[in-house]
DNA sequence: TAATTATCTAACCGTTTGGTTAGTTAGGGG
DNA sequence: CCCCTAACTAACCAAACGGTTAGATAATTA
């Protein structure tokens, strides 16, 4: 099922170090620490911190309960830990994203596709955010790392706008940080939500469903930043 | 603190029936279920589903614990009642909306901004929902009433983008559903990640965050639905 | 290779928790 | 007025759970 990591060597009897690809042989602080931390990445987000047994992450990383009590103290501290790395994955893999030689309708078409592509991929980081906002966003707040990790994002999509107002390819008076979180809320909620929308909607989990959707969202926030037509009255808040 | 409801009458030593607003003296089922019911949409919302007590709920409806049980059977189906419960709640609500006779723009800006009030004013809502798809929305697929109630919203979407249409106010070949569905996203999201969206951007949890907030969706909606002007090229997929 | 340190574990513990039981009290119908 | 049903409760229980302890085993160093 989830044979993804080796919790020792195990191959017969080998008691000797690294068999070619770096696998530690038995004992090996850092691997098992990165195995408690996937395990409880998976089960924080299947089954939110509340719902979440330390006995099933000791079991998922293969090692025993007391020591992820002896890595990480206790499960707060153990989830916060969780959220901070999910953070910085995103962040990081944010950081990618190069769209400065890009011609702006392009560079923005392709940011708010990574943005879905990213929460399709990772939904397991929106599940831990849900929980985590339940919460009152307390482990957020504590955290300085995640706290200071503000998304890039933001700074791209400044500069984008203000290349594709240059121009003219896009309206004027967009608020960065507001597209922003627009874009990020139409990514976040579809797989957020897929579970009670399919059961409502009918929707099924296919990819096709999915590419739908993706296209869609494109297509919302880029329709939204069209340049207002000359004399063409704008449907948005009448200024008197 | 949470002194809503009312337990039993309890001023002073009145034991016969109703002073005056209907409250009954000692027992009443109806008005204990609706405690009950009350206090466990609260606590769930708070807490999540795993992370609530049936004990809390006891103490916030004011009644004894295995009064709970006698009603509502176990935890799971508790949640699922109240699940119901909210649904219906929003259905209702959406109901109420009488569009049909206002003008296409001002019909959908009225649609959205509905949305936006309603879950601004009921975010426990959210969090159950949010909840329930981080347990794989089960207790939804499980509820025929909750399956079976479908948002009046589609169906309102499809008139008002017909009748807009038909009047040059929007553009053509939008999915109702895909639009409900991006209406929904955007007011959905800045509700339920209000804390960490607090923590991370420093936005206050103020009414004027929230008016600016609104005031945005609107206009991204709006902005996405205006018409295609003529001879304009669309930054939308190319066709070839 | 002996001493030391770090990794890792089996077994245990006190508390919390969902759920039950056995019964008490109010109220309505005969 | 009495009895029967339904509303309601105090006390209890077994299982689950977060966390601890005491120690065993592997790697490192002197």
């Amino acid at each position: 099922m989830e044979n993804t990591d080796r919790p020792t060597a195990g191959a017969g009897a080998a008691k000797k170090n690294g068999s070619g690809t770096g696998q530690k042989a038995t004992r090996d602080a850092a691997a098992t620490r990165a195995r408690i931390l996937n395990a409880a990445s998976k089960e924080f987000a299947k089954k939110g911190l509340k719902g979440t047994r330390i006995d099933a992450i000791a079991k998922r990383a293969r090692c025993n309960k007391a020591l992820i009590y002896h890595y990480f103290g206790n499960k707060e501290a153990l989830f916060s830990t969780v959220l901070e790395r999910n953070y910085e994955a995103i962040r990081s893999a944010e950081r990618q994203l190069d769209l400065a030689h890009r011609e702006p309708v392009a560079a923005m078409r392709e940011l708010i596709g990574f943005s879905f592509d990213y929460v399709s991929a990772h939904p397991e980081f929106i599940s831990l955010i849900n929980d985590e906002n339940m919460h009152g966003g307390v482990h957020v707040a504590h955290s300085v790392k995640a706290r200071d990790l503000n998304s890039p994002l933001v700074a791209m999509i400044e500069t984008i706008l203000e290349r594709g107002q240059g121009e003219g390819k896009f309206r004027s008076g967009v608020d960065p940080v507001q597209l922003y979180i627009s874009i990020a809320s139409i990514c976040y909620f579809f797989i957020a939500n897929r579970s009670t929308l399919s059961a409502i909607f009918g929707l099924p989990k296919t990819s096709e469903v999915l590419a739908q959707r993706r296209e869609h969202v494109i297509e919302v926030i880029l329709g939204y930043l069209r340049p207002e037509a000359d004399g063409q009255d704008l449907p948005s808040m009448p200024k008197a």
